[in-house]
DNA sequence: TGCTATACTGAGCATTCGCTCACCAATCGA
DNA sequence: TCGATTGGTGAGCGAATGCTCAGTATAGCA
């Protein structure tokens, strides 16, 4: 990434251009799903824009007919993972069957969240990179931050007397210690399950206090 | 890191020449110091070498007197960090004064490892980091390893009785939920005190039915 | 059928980065 | 004092990267 202004970047636009033929729609898919690609087997910051649109099959010209720059493909490959997060989420994150363990609970998640992790590579390269530069991390946080105010509320509706305060707290620790051990478990030659055993031990072990049995 | 050879690295050497006078030694070490500070402030990959050099207000030629290109002021880098950590955990990673309840335990080495991490903010962006390149990351494997077999140590000591596959995945599982709140409380504008006290109860409770009270 | 908006292409520009090399300076040992 | 070894310098090279732009192809519509 290399001359895009050294300035401070004014008003960044997210799309040059909106694709209106069905085309144009599966040109951005293919685009999209190629940065997935190469984001998780190379990393976000050794994938080149040349690289991606030759992963696509399509030119880089057609990459900047639609992207402003690098960082757009990843800010848009970000917003497509959140938006699919999000679906899962309103199915997942919520109260649940009336008079669930909290062993179901834990159960349910660390086993969803581990499926979407392991169905979207790129989603790892995404959500947990450093990046470096501090603007792209942004990308990140946005998906974090979704979560962890879901977790919350899920919290709040198991337990209505546990103070806000460490209730957020505890939501945040509870998502990073899924995204230490979900890495943990996608990791190449790693036992999924048994790791997966291990976070279900961890989680429910410092809930029980807080959530309740 | 644009040129250094498309083809696979033949027999990489960590230094280029040994600084043999005292002004050689202060050299190396403001070229580490430098480069630490940069890596932890804009990041490994979005640090050049010319930026290092002007921070450690010397010349790039200086650098590559002694080191043989920009991975290998990495690693050493890292390797003084992997030294100075195995000599914190020679006094830290020990079953301690005989009797010493496992809270105790947990709490001398989350606070002891939260003051190196404060202490030494170029850590973090070695340890942490994913750097694209799986070749780069190697270093901070090199660091995990050396403290997963402590801990593996520590609770084969504590708890002789344990299966030594549960044990090593215990130990692995622990250094990466350290890794993500210590990340958590280092954050800036996070409440440091508040997520230590967070990963006390969450490692007690997990280590708890392993490693015995 | 022709006209226009949309989509696509890829050689190549501007810039950056890692790193070299020819040269100079300080220090050491005898 | 003087050669030899070690330490230090920085303009600039080659390669790679993000991105542009002039031009071409396709789709939608009257």
């Amino acid at each position: 990434m290399a001359p895009p202004s050294k300035q401070a970047r004014p008003a960044r636009a997210r799309m040059r251009r909106v694709p209106r033929q069905a085309r144009g729609k599966q040109r951005v898919e293919g685009i999209l799903d190629a940065a997935a690609a190469l984001f998780s087997e190379i990393g976000v910051e050794a994938t080149t824009t040349n690289a991606i649109a030759a992963r696509a099959e399509t030119s880089i010209g057609s990459i900047y007919q639609f992207f402003p720059n690098k960082q757009a493909v990843l800010h848009a490959l970000n917003a497509r993972y959140v938006d699919q997060l999000r679906a899962i989420c309103d199915s997942l994150l919520v109260p649940g069957p009336e008079g669930e363990s909290l062993a179901a609970l834990v159960e349910r998640i660390v086993r969803t969240l581990h499926d979407f992790h392991a169905r979207h590579p790129g989603f790892q390269a995404v959500f947990y990179g450093a990046h470096g530069t501090a603007d792209l991390s942004e990308a990140a946080q946005t998906a974090a931050a979704e979560i962890v105010d879901r977790l919350d509320a899920l919290f709040a509706a198991r337990a209505p007397d546990l103070e806000p305060a460490r209730r957020a707290l505890a939501a945040a620790v509870c998502l990073e210690v899924m995204k230490a051990l979900l890495a943990l478990a996608t990791r190449p030659g790693a036992d999924a399950e048994a790791v997966m055993a291990e976070a279900r031990a961890l989680l429910c072990g410092y809930l029980e206090p807080l959530i309740g049995g």
